[in-house]
DNA sequence: ACTCATTGTTCAATATATAGAATAACATTC
DNA sequence: GAATGTTATTCTATATATTGAACAATGAGT
């Protein structure tokens, strides 16, 4: 019998519910841009009061949490900045990516991230190349999706250890601007299998096509899943018949990363 | 009577413990740059590798640190990213700053930083623009620097609370290329409170020239202490002629900003 | 191949973090 | 200006997270 609130599962499974709280507080606390006070938050994530001052009082300590004593209200501090700094500096796959990425988008003109894929729930924006400023598509590093969407969605289906048709109902929640069919999302996640890129012509986004290639952490012969990504994102219209060329140098890129990745 | 520790000290007299503990846990990982085992976290943290264990578990939960089951090492991953992303997105003093950054950063032809001040403890880059890119001096976002270094240190020292002399034992614990004597750095301070601007002549790092100049988050009028600061770090014999007009660019630029995070 | 020394992990007793009510300090409204 | 709805905060009993020892599981060294 498990309880609807997620929070709740998560305090209850863990021996330290108190970092799942924490967890959920910063989440919190980065979602509102403004400052809240202890009753909203605890409110808000379903958390007794006192308990949800003493976790902001830690939060606080550890300079992860600022409180303004005026208003005795808290928000995000800078101590997460020192904790995302340190990451992006050692994940390799940033420092070897940042090179094709930078290359492609000057090519194409167009915008590259890397990304990295949280199993089927969701993929992160680690890395990113902007060769226009004046379009500023895409988004941000740190920004999440979920993990079936898009062109990245068809190459982690592709390469899951899954039975395709098991994705059904994660498939059935996406929302996209112009949803393909499930007859022919499984042939194009199909064809990402067999071609390694996968391309989203204007499904997710009206007008804008993503491309993307699956890049393995321990060496492409592994059969499990894909570990990050590399995409491409432009507009449409505006890269037709470099559609293909796009596609091979991506592809080559994320085979090439994983190979060094490999090591 | 206080434990040697600090991180005991910090659970000892938090209600939430296990916050302090991840908190310290995250840190590690981050300094490290490799991934690293319970016994090792334990060892390093001075923490019982069963309760250990559980932290690690549970922010492997919350995906702020990633676990490789094969090798059974833990390390950061990208949630901490996020929660930097939505940081960085909501803090005024970020948006608000980028733009003079920028001028004066391209107008000098040097890289300018963005700083928050955590009280005469440290510093944290939240901000940087740089104008050449073939010289990379400075930092990265999210950096720590003692408080009290540096042309910061003097904007610090001379609008804090505290009476100077009682500064000492902090001066004193410093680290400089060329370290200015006592009496040369109080000067430097008083000069600093009379124009709004601080000047480090290659004393922190040899040959480089640092100028800071405060920001109040609440209007320049408090009496407190500065709450952000700008910075512009350049080559010394480079801006021999421009000192001047720098120091006022900035010191210009910081008390805009401070009227503008008035509101 | 067999120690030996590590490692990661589980388990039960106890110190303690948490929940919930009570308190205090505001605002806001009447 | 009293009253009412807030708010943040303290307090204490109890459910429980933490501890330290015991347990596997791995690998190194002889």
């Amino acid at each position: 019998m498990s309880s609807a609130d997620p929070l709740e599962d998560a305090v209850r499974a863990s021996k330290a519910p108190a970092i799942a709280r924490a967890a959920a507080v910063l989440r919190l606390l980065g979602k509102r841009g403004s400052p809240m006070g202890v009753q909203a938050i605890a409110r808000e994530l379903g958390l007794v009061p006192s308990t949800c001052l003493y976790v902001l009082r830690a939060l606080v300590a550890e300079e992860l949490v600022a409180f303004d004593p005026d208003t005795k209200r808290y928000a995000l501090d800078a101590g997460v900045l020192t904790l995302a700094r340190a990451w992006l500096k050692r994940d390799q796959f940033n420092d070897l990516a940042q090179g094709p990425l930078d290359r492609i988008a000057r090519e194409f003109g167009l915008t590259t991230l890397g990304v990295q894929i949280f199993g089927l729930d969701h993929i992160i924006v680690t890395a990113m190349s902007q060769s226009s400023q004046n379009f500023q598509l895409s988004t941000q590093i740190g920004s999440r999706f979920p993990a079936l969407v898009s062109a990245t969605g068809r190459c982690i289906a592709a390469f899951c250890d899954q039975d395709i048709a098991d994705l059904r109902p994660r498939f059935d929640s996406l929302r996209w601007d112009e949803a393909p069919s499930w007859a022919d999302w499984c042939a194009q996640v199909c064809e990402a299998r067999e071609t390694g890129v996968a391309v989203d012509a204007g499904h997710y986004i009206s007008g804008v096509t993503v491309v993307a290639a699956p890049v393995w952490k321990n060496g492409a012969d592994a059969t499990g899943a894909p570990s990050h990504a590399l995409v491409a994102i432009g507009i449409g219209a505006a890269l037709r018949g470099e559609l293909e060329g796009l596609k091979q140098a991506l592809a080559g890129a994320a085979r090439s990363l994983s190979e060094q990745l490999a090591g």
